[in-house]
DNA sequence: AAGTGGTCTAGACCACCAT
DNA sequence: TGGTGGTCTAGACCACTTA
């Protein structure tokens, strides 16, 4: 009823996203033949996809078009990594995979990736290094329903982010992180993996990451060595 | 030269914003007017006017006009405050004046405040509760030059949040902040303070907050007990 | 040169608020 | 009832990309 039409425009386009109808990367039909295909005015058109590329779902190109956002372009790499050094420069991890299970989810994973307990799930455990050094270690698990298929080596063998990993292999786009941080002290594994000493303090981030619809689609204890790096957070900036 | 005018209409609002000429929860004037008074349409006025919004500098309010944003207002008293407990409610800290001081910058706080060494400022320590039991140890820094006459008093019989102080007695609006965390290990400060025992992992947040043209205002490192809360930082989401 | 997004304008109508 | 912001339209022109 008091729906505004942009917004009615911008549910139509995101379906598309999620069906894959328009698949990461590719163009999408010029704001003059979607306002013809969605017969609406051109400035309706601008209005929604303003928001969306706000949202960081599509990618405006001057010139040349607008575009289905994907995990290989470089805004994106560091959009869900936020570490950076003493000055303050954005660093990057390298990946090295050091667990790779099947299991059922637990509690805390059910509730979280809004599953069943008992669901299948993929648990893999990966240590981060920043600047050639341990600095974190991951445990992610995964909803087994959403990546069908899945195995160690594609892990292994991968180029680009992770997440470019579930957009290309399972068409499963990450375009949304919720994270809550704390301290916490090192326990053994930790303490292997960075080494450090037991009890030293860590940095706990747990992330959920969300798709389309806000669907849950990966949970993710990291656990930080913050000496040499720090977390960034910034407040009231449109974006990074 | 290739600046488009609503950039220049963003700039003419912003220094009314900074001079005092529109203060705080003031109405501006409605964007008719606003298009008459700098010679654009009111299309350029309103694309200026949501970037500004999108900024939090302003907040419209549809049938009674657009206002100066103000900390008093209820969405503002969260937004520099992350903290949430287990179940991801947003909490709001009791402030206690702990410490005040008149010092000279050391070369950290010159450093980030862009002062230099040696100019003066005044150094606050304030412990923060939640739901009644300690939780964070704030160390506070302010350039003495930008709030002349403050007083431990104003401290101690605040109402409102220390933001919501700048900005009603000295003209400094909080409008954004960059934050650095890290894990740390409690001190002998924070061990009385917080009432937790030697070493264990707190979490650190230094953040620097600006007002207008990215003058850093504030230097503040608080110190958290994160056993029963955490740290909410939310990644693609437009805001709050 | 043709096609795309980016800016700017002018005007109509609606929803909401104060009075 | 009059004034405010919110939505939607139609069209002009500019800047950039590709061929």
């Amino acid at each position: 009823m008091h729906n505004p039409l942009y917004r009615n425009v911008i549910a139509r386009i995101t379906e598309k996203l999620e069906s894959g109808e328009w698949r990461a990367n590719q163009v999408i039909p010029s704001e003059w033949r979607l306002a013809e295909q969605f017969r609406v005015s051109i400035g309706t058109i601008r209005r929604a996809v303003d928001e969306l590329v706000a949202g960081r779902l599509l990618v405006r190109h001057q010139g040349r078009g607008t575009f289905v956002a994907a995990h290989t372009e470089d805004h994106y790499r560091y959009h869900f990594f936020r570490l950076v050094d003493a000055a303050g420069t954005r660093l990057y991890p390298a990946v090295q995979l050091q667990g790779f299970r099947r299991a059922r989810a637990d509690a805390a994973e059910a509730a979280r990736l809004q599953l069943k307990r008992g669901a299948p799930v993929v648990r893999i455990v990966n240590l981060l290094r920043l600047e050639g050094a341990p600095a974190v270690l991951d445990r992610i698990t995964l909803p087994a329903a959403l990546f069908p298929g899945l195995t160690r080596a594609m892990f292994e063998r991968r180029s680009g982010t992770i997440y470019h990993l579930y957009q290309e292999r399972f068409g499963v786009s990450v375009i949304r992180a919720v994270e809550r941080l704390r301290a916490t002290a090192a326990g053994r594994a930790e303490t292997r993996a960075l080494g450090v000493s037991p009890g030293s303090p860590l940095l706990e981030i747990e992330r959920l990451a969300y798709t389309y619809r806000n669907r849950p689609v990966e949970l993710r204890v990291s656990r930080a060595h913050t000496a040499r790096y720090s977390y960034l957070s910034e407040i009231g900036k449109s974006d990074t």
